[in-house]
DNA sequence: CGCAAGCATTCTGTATGCAGAATTTAGTTT
DNA sequence: AAACTAAATTCTGCATACAGAATGCTTGCG
């Protein structure tokens, strides 16, 4: 049903971060994938104890493997480690929230500058086209492809950055937010203002202008703070 | 000897990073700080496949901590998963420093403008003697002693801006990049120039000048690769 | 002499078993 | 009735065992 076992790791697509080519996907990989996602869709709740043998029958697989994954999930700080009593989901305090969302404004900040030095000009036509399909969600109040062409704007132009170490440290600290992002707490009424960002974002980085589009990276995320500190 | 058995795991302060106050030392933080020296300080050479059976008997524990040790280090970045072959030893392309110390400049900077802003009195007395110690020892000469206080004095900059997440994804960076400045690879001649750049920031952290201290923590980054390319 | 195919060995990946710590529950005492 | 203690249960942490993949070696053939 919602759980298949991952004896045949398949349909675990994590838009997340393509790591090496084709890297062959291993069990551990995909189990990694579903717990994080159990994480950031909420069916595992923040504080909340993870039971290794529970959700090592409902994913199919025994303990040893398991383990692995949530030790590697510890790391990137989806999960805490107890000594002595296992792992706990992590809870994300507002605070934890809003300096994730400044370190992210540099760090995009950063990338958009880079993004103008060094990407080439098919590169951001890509991100224009993606801009404008989510121009289109936005026209239709579509908001979870909206949603997803957002990330993967931003992923975008960190991936145009061609700093993989930027891109890396940018991957964990989205991954620790999308749970937050997904919950959908921006309203309505300000979601206008995050869309006119975006145009001014597209137009920054087709004039390749640098300091503008840092600039505007920087701004949005702050924004984005403003958008959702009530919400948390 | 050189290597003692892990079964009692002790001698294994990594002044890294202390996660939570008095974190119980567990087997598996043993092991991997074990490893991560064992890998920064080059007994684990870049490039090498790591052998679970043989590193797990040198170190005295069976495979099972070890391979979730792995994993962890694996989402570290500092070593590589291959599906059926194990784990090999991260290697880091001139590129991957320099993209790093570009990110670390950026996280230093943003570190530096909020330490100016969220560090006590006390915090920055702290730093200053650092500093103090740390010019003891470049009077002297004496470069390990240097070394370590010179990466305290970065790291208690992070701590100061008050940032958690900040300060993890600084720590990450700062992981890889051990390696490379463990060799001590930067010439006497260009020693003088770090300790100047030093120099102006403390100076500019007690007078709280929050954008002198940024762009002096970014610069000094910026220099450090001058200093380093040639060397890798 | 070089190359390929098949076999033997080694190593990884996963499951399971066991010891000890942690937690819960029941019982006793104040 | 509340609190403390002790026993029982559950869970984690680690080691070991086993299956399958990967690697290296040997042998046979071109």
């Amino acid at each position: 049903m919602d759980h298949p076992t991952l004896s045949s790791p398949a349909a675990l697509t994590s838009d997340t971060e393509e790591r090496g080519p084709i890297a062959r996907l291993s069990l551990h990989d995909a189990i990694v994938a579903r717990v994080r996602d159990m994480i950031i869709e909420g069916e595992l709740a923040p504080g909340t104890r993870i039971h290794e043998g529970n959700l090592g029958a409902r994913l199919g697989v025994s303990r040893t493997p398991l383990r692995e994954a949530l030790k590697f999930l510890a790391s990137e700080g989806l999960v805490e480690l107890s000594p002595g009593r296992g792992a706990v989901v992590r809870q994300f305090s507002p605070k934890d929230v809003q300096d994730s969302l400044i370190v992210l404004g540099n760090l995009e900040g950063l990338a958009g500058r880079l993004a103008c030095e060094n990407a080439t000009d098919a590169d951001i036509q890509e991100v224009r086209q993606l801009h404008d399909q989510m121009m289109e969600m936005y026209a239709k109040r579509d908001r979870l492809p909206y949603f997803k062409l957002n990330q993967n704007i931003h992923s975008a132009i960190l991936r145009l950055s061609k700093n993989e170490a930027l891109a890396y440290v940018h991957g964990i600290l989205q991954a620790r937010l999308r749970r937050i992002r997904y919950i959908g707490n921006e309203g309505p009424e300000k979601w206008a203002g995050a869309v006119a960002e975006h145009e001014e974002m597209i137009a920054a980085l087709e004039s390749r202008d640098a300091d503008r589009l840092s600039q505007v990276l920087t701004a949005h995320m702050a924004r984005t703070w403003e958008r959702v500190r009530n919400a948390i």
